[in-house]
DNA sequence: TGAAATGTTGGGGCG
DNA sequence: ACGCCCCAACATTTC
């Protein structure tokens, strides 16, 4: 009998295009499956609720499809624990490309793989700007996903939490009207309703928040119930969404390259920018109080939905970081918590991005007019009547902007501005000027 | 993957 | 018929 391989699943929970369980299961040895959970409470980066609320779902899901062994505690040890118990052959892992990787193959007999990315990091060189690192992956061969494995031999079963023992649920269940199905059939489910319905309007209508325009498979993809690979060769007819995989793999070769960046900024000399710490509005933005309802509505889809659209993330984010100089920080830690599909790479590259710090990142003078993107984006205004439905009698015409609806058309409406809706937290025009001239004197200082 | 400010052009109203 | 003004529409520059 031969000793059993540990698969050490992380955010990587599906069977088919699993390189390290390919590997595993080719070995002939015997598979023992292994989730483990790792809480570390004063860390910043700790999976947010509604991404603990996928977890749990997506746990459920895999344990279905596997004789999932769950544990908790230090990564290290607990591996090292179960080594022991099965006396294992190895561990079998896939790369995260962070420091923990180095740690666990040295000290464990373990072999990692490369899984969860179209293209190592490494393998091109590091890039600041997109469209050459897209160049360059675009001249990489990605090789087809493979199967699931054809015969999964598992190994003597061994003791193993339940998912519910890791109280991964929040206590509050605000959760409740979450639209999602987490796991890998769901995930697959979800690539082939985009590829058969969504995929061939994706340029034109992904950035209109009110249609169905974009894959939605951003939480499967964080969670590893899909590999970016099987979307990238199942979806290669689409270039504008072929483009969007890649954005996200330059995000996680950013992070690798920078692993300090998910708090500070890429531009370093960002670090003496003045920000403003003002709780009060930080916390009319998070629940979608800020009287412009593009803004609102976004924000309340992520409370809502645990998701937010892309474009709306933006108009969101330039808000917060413009229009009222919050650290870019305080709103990816927000995302962070909200977010079912909450990634550090692509968080930290989003928010960097707005705010002018990061790699590729939009000048510090492009600012988004949220009247204006509402106005292009939203112009039926569906999203915004779906999202915050005390404006839904409001005149499209005054939709993005009530303070500018006379007072007739507000009654008419049934809204009292500043009771059932807030008035505007701040002007536009003047916030933008402020923000200017901030970024003006900063400039100079340094 | 912006938007405002500024510049240019050309058609039409009008004295 | 002509010049002048206005301003929409578009282009370019600037933040």
């Amino acid at each position: 009998m031969k000793k059993p391989i540990i698969v050490w699943f992380q955010n990587d929970l599906r069977l088919s295009d699993h390189p390290a369980l390919d590997a595993a299961a080719k070995s002939g040895h015997p598979i023992l499956p292994v989730y483990i959970c790792s809480p570390q409470d004063d860390h910043p980066w700790e999976p947010g609720a509604a991404s603990r609320w996928w977890l749990h779902y997506s746990l459920l899901a895999f344990k279905k499809e596997t004789p999932l062994v769950i544990r908790k505690g230090p990564i290290l040890s607990a591996l090292k624990k179960l080594v022991r118990e099965v006396d294992a052959e190895a561990v079998y892992f896939h790369y995260q490309y962070n420091s923990q990787d180095t740690e666990i193959l040295a000290e464990l007999p373990s072999l990692a793989f490369h899984g969860n990315l179209l293209c190592p990091p490494g393998e091109i060189r590091t890039y600041q700007v997109f469209t050459p690192f897209f160049n360059a992956l675009q001249k990489e061969i990605i090789t087809q996903p493979l199967p699931k494995p054809a015969q999964l031999r598992w190994a003597k079963r061994v003791p193993s939490l339940a998912v519910g023992d890791l109280k991964l649920l929040p206590r509050i269940p605000w959760y409740k009207e979450f639209p999602w199905k987490p796991g890998e059939d769901y995930a697959q489910q979800t690539l082939k309703r985009f590829l058969k319905s969504g995929a061939k309007n994706y340029a034109k209508a992904r950035d209109y928040p009110g249609l169905a325009g974009t894959s939605l498979l951003s939480p499967h993809l964080h969670f590893g119930e899909i590999s970016p690979r099987q979307i990238w060769h199942a979806a290669k007819k689409y270039p504008a969404y072929i483009r969007q995989i890649a954005w996200r793999e330059f995000s996680y070769h950013l992070l690798a390259a920078f692993p300090k960046t998910p708090l500070s900024p890429l531009r370093e000399n960002f670090r003496t920018f003045p920000w403003k710490k003002t709780p009060r509005t930080l916390r009319l933005w998070q629940k979608g109080m800020t009287g412009f309802p593009i803004v609102d509505a976004g924000m309340r889809q992520l409370w809502h939905t645990g998701w937010m659209h892309n474009r709306v993330r933006m108009i969101v984010a330039s808000f917060l970081v413009k229009d009222l100089l919050i650290p870019w920080q305080d709103g990816a830690k927000w995302f962070w918590d909200t977010l079912v599909d909450a990634d550090l790479a692509n968080n930290t590259f989003g928010w960097q991005w707005v705010a002018g710090c990061g790699a590729d990142a939009a000048p510090y003078f492009r600012i988004f007019n949220p009247i204006l993107q509402g106005e292009k984006f939203d112009p039926k205004g569906n999203y915004i009547r779906r999202f915050v439905p005390e404006l839904k009698n409001l005149p499209d015409k005054f939709l993005h902007a009530p303070w500018m609806a006379s007072p007739e058309v507000l009654q008419k409406a049934g809204i009292k501005l500043g009771v059932t809706y807030p008035k505007p937290v701040v002007d536009h025009a003047q916030a933008r000027k402020q923000a200017l001239e901030a970024f003006h004197r900063w400039q100079k200082k340094y």
